[in-house]
DNA sequence: TTGTAGGCGTTATCAT
DNA sequence: ATGATAACGCCTACAA
């Protein structure tokens, strides 16, 4: 019987129905089976229920690898972020996650633990395996970086910063005007001898400084004397040490301008331990408007950020990029919002 | 010539080399290249050599797809947790992808949303990629759940949580333990009125829960009136409400034992808004002991838990069993440490 | 709209 | 230790 065959090729696979099968039973050729699977309104109403109820039938699941090698195409969406121990990073995900929701696509993450080398290598391992689409953070990717990206031959989306070109699309704001706003805020509060504290000072807090920078000079405030950072990764602890190195050896300090919000945490809690009076004596900005924020005591200031429309965009734009629909801007400002508190309603007249 | 064929067999592909470009380069079979590369020492040291220069000469990197068809498996290890706006599970991920540190796997990650139908679903999309491992978070899995894990064919690892028969492996601790050790620890402290405050109410806070009846029981304490718990996810803030909501209508509360760190920061806040001193005359404690208890002020009590170790050490079980090494322990129990800090010094007296 | 032919790049099988 | 052969399961290109 020509049966025989069928026996001597169950060799190596498990047993797993195939769309070959599908398409046996369904009376149709595999590539019928196929396309009334991914591209139903090409196919007969008619073949396409048969093809359905075969499918059901058989409870038939395509195999993701073996469309992969025929299409050179997988259904993986490669995410690079440079931390995840780190909340804004995971409302970015959440983003992300949502927008993914109900979507054939696998978000495939890496984490570059902000070094640009290990960047490097997973887009590399990543490229290899032909995404649907690539995002990155931020806007400095090395000169490789941006090659293999080029390369790929799929949607590239650069999130968390906006800047000039793009390597594809972007979706981010600008950290050096959203500093610059704050300490523009807090100078109109009354305060004049406003500190900055940074930790890690990637890319990012540079341009936070930066921002710090205008808006100090332009007020004619600058003094490098009351800004201290560290490379060293942030955490409240730290805030705690970096806010107390710096008021110990800056008496007029009034305001402090935090990287981040667990600094800002941080330096509250060591104003409480040096009873110093928050807003009165100190005042406290930090950046990201983490969830704590609004609920500590006093309520600490921030810079509200859209990380998870950041996320959610990117992700959509990837996704239309993918479908070939026509993009819009490639370059998308969201912005961001001061989440002036209780921490800086001024210093005690 | 019968270069010709070379030329039309270039129609689909870019034109990156291919295995068979080695081999030829090599001079030998394609799948002697195939095994220089993968089992080295199956092949003599001669050809090998030759199988690298050619590598490098054409700068050839196997398709992983195809890999993947041909082989069916990936290297992909799917790992499935229940929230991502969470330090705790960032810590976690973190531990997995040190593990994987020149290793050539990829974690696929998932996010259930502490909902079982959810990871069902992500465990038959990764399922059906022939992962080389599964890691899965707790052990509340559903049937349907652990019979998608049994079928697949691979390593499966529950994480965070030690239980009784495991579909695998397993790392974790106990959270009823470790709940009434808390607990215990205000006994002996001075504190009598211990409420419990508890948020999302998800497997893990459900046992951590009930430690905290263990305790409670055996002191004679137990008192339903002093718990309050919610589904809703937790935060700061409803940290602070919870503990308003239980402050208010449990005027004797001496201490609170807080579901997680979040909780336990926003009850601080609350007592410092409401002129409640800590610990004097409300002791508080939290669990998972983040990075900021230690800086609040007062410092906060809290569980320390092993989450990178549990990240690290489930990835390593995954590759130990991926290599067939054989598995020491099945079930290994990281336990925890009592984080006990100045807010739950005592009671004033 | 449907089908035929063949290839995607690699590895398992079996023989030498 | 090495190689010839045949999958792996699906999809692209082209033809009908």
């Amino acid at each position: 019987m020509t049966r025989m065959d069928r026996t001597s090729r169950r060799r190596r696979g498990a047993g797993r129905p195939t769309i070959a099968d599908v398409a046996r039973l369904a009376g149709v050729s595999p590539i019928t089976a196929s396309r009334a699977l991914r591209e139903p309104q090409k196919v007969s109403e008619e073949l396409r229920g048969n093809v359905a109820a075969a499918v059901e039938a058989l409870g038939y699941v395509p195999d993701p690898n073996a469309r992969a090698l025929a299409s050179s195409r997988t259904d993986v969406i490669g995410v690079i972020v440079p931390s995840l121990t780190n909340n804004v990073f995971a409302d970015v995900l959440r983003g992300m996650y949502d927008a993914l929701e109900g979507q054939a696509y696998q978000i495939q993450l890496g984490n570059s633990r902000y070094q640009p080398a290990e960047e490097e290598r997973l887009l590399t391992t990543f490229a290899r395996q032909k995404p649907s689409a690539l995002i990155v953070s931020g806007i400095d990717q090395t000169e490789t970086a941006r090659a293999i990206l080029q390369d790929a031959d799929c949607p590239v989306v650069q999130i968390m910063e906006t800047g000039p070109d793009p390597i594809d699309m972007m979706v981010g704001f600008s950290h050096r005007d959203a500093g610059a706003a704050v300490v523009r805020h807090l100078i109109a509060s009354g305060y004049r001898r406003i500190g900055f504290i940074g930790a890690r000072m990637d890319p990012r807090s540079q341009r936070r400084l930066q921002g710090y920078h205008d808006a100090m000079d332009e007020a004619g405030l600058g003094d490098p004397s009351i800004i201290i950072t560290t490379p060293a990764p942030s955490s409240v602890t730290l805030g705690r040490h970096l806010f107390r190195d710096l008021a110990t050896r800056s008496a007029g300090l009034d305001a402090v301008f935090c990287n981040n919000d667990d600094l800002a945490l941080g330096a509250l809690f060591e104003c409480q331990n040096m009873a110093l009076p928050v807003p009165g004596r100190v005042g406290i900005a930090g950046f990201n408007d983490l969830e704590m924020m609004a609920a500590a005591t006093p309520s600490l200031s921030s810079v509200r950020t859209y990380r998870y429309d950041m996320g959610l965009l990117s992700m959509r734009m990837a996704l239309g990029a993918i479908q070939e629909e026509p993009i819009e801007e490639r370059i998308v400002d969201l912005g961001f919002e001061l989440a002036m508190r209780d921490s800086t309603a001024g210093p005690a007249t």
